[in-house]
DNA sequence: CCGTATCCAATAAGATACTG
DNA sequence: CAGTATCTTATTGGATACGG
């Protein structure tokens, strides 16, 4: 009879003073980092992340949500009148997460085993062209790009071969294009033609800018 | 009677298309970081391994290995003969993944919830010292430092406020350190005086040098 | 020493229904 | 809409036995 089988097992952390290993038990739950990459650009609320993150269920989106608050990650805000729903937003120290992890998909792309085709969010395209702009092939090209994709705006601001991308209301743009997310996509990744989305504006910088994001050349398996 | 219970639960994939949600099926279980972390400045084999990733059991590196192998990112090899043991190494690719997996871990350090009291490999040490430095305190400070850690050798080579790190034989070193990784983490990061580890050689070099790793600060609990 | 195979207990994740 | 509650399935880790 095994009267106090003890719980060896605590509560499966790390036992490494290694800061890769504390990043993993802050963020290294399944979905977490995907969670912060949808904070990316502002505060998303419940039911946004839930339909974008595809496969999540309540419950663990629930749970991310709370541990990720515990640890100083996310936070919960409330949105000013008239809207004042409840959204949840990356702290400023959360948000220094969002380029490191932008890099990680960056390597991830080159994986012979990457499938483009699947489902992919708003903000997931926009991080994409922030994160794989080539400078080169920019060189000097500037403009102001609107998106609209599907509900949310994103503008971004093209300067050095560099993007500067954020979540809002479309102004002042050379070009604005419009479609859903795995559309926009399939133009700029998957050589689709530009015709397959709604473009407005300057037609010759949209053409350009579509072509200054290569595809990483895929890994060869040894 | 249930005859076909259909199971509708995959194999727990992002259905994403996103770079970041594949890394994450490449490398996002647990251990899948800290092993690629170990293999970061040269192949270990199967026991080492299991030694310094603290709490992984046999059957589960076992498991992640053959995975990380399969997805490219890491290889079997074996060691030219007198040795000829079997050891696992990164891939080019795979070790693309490890300065971006180090950012992680410089993310994290950042975070009050950090323990750096538990026990870190000798790999964690090397590759966190290559990215904490601080290149304006470095300054135009040069030289070439040995690491004698337990059982394994490193040289670092200072320059331009870069330290380019090698697993290796120690060999005209400027000033060689001799300690367990706690030790040497203790001085580092701890404050701990640099007479509670061996250091021969440039000793004025070696008390520069220790100081070139300042502790990010930590987040405030908002 | 270097693993692999098997079995068991604990935990995490997923599906679904349900409540304020 | 924003979650909880409950139940089922999958993964993990620990122990141990076994083969090269």
């Amino acid at each position: 009879m095994q009267l106090e089988k003890v719980t060896k097992q605590q509560k499966r952390i790390y036992d490494d003073a290694c800061g890769l290993a504390h990043a993993l038990e802050l963020i290294g739950e399944r979905w977490s980092m995907l969670i912060v990459r949808e904070l990316a650009y502002g505060p998303r609320r419940f039911s946004e992340l839930k339909a974008d993150l595809t496969g999540i269920s309540a419950n663990v989106l629930t749970q991310r949500l709370s541990d990720l608050e515990q640890r100083g990650i996310i936070r919960k805000a409330k949105l000013p009148p008239p809207a004042s729903v409840q959204v949840y937003e990356a702290t400023d120290w959360g948000l220094e997460a969002a380029p490191v992890i932008a890099r990680l998909g960056r390597w991830a792309a080159r994986s012979p085993l990457h499938d483009p085709t699947l489902p992919i969010s708003h903000v997931a395209i926009m991080m994409s062209l922030e994160t794989m702009i080539d400078p080169t092939r920019a060189g000097d090209l500037k403009g102001r790009l609107g998106f609209r994709l599907g509900e949310t705006s994103y503008v971004a601001v093209l300067r050095n071969g560099v993007l500067d991308i954020q979540r809002g209301e479309i102004a002042d743009c050379d070009v604005v294009f419009t479609a859903v997310p795995a559309a926009l996509a399939g133009v700029i990744y998957g050589g689709a033609p530009l015709e397959t989305i709604g473009v407005e504006g300057d037609i010759a910088l949209a053409r350009r800018f579509v072509t200054l994001f290569p595809l990483p050349e895929k890994v060869s398996r040894d």
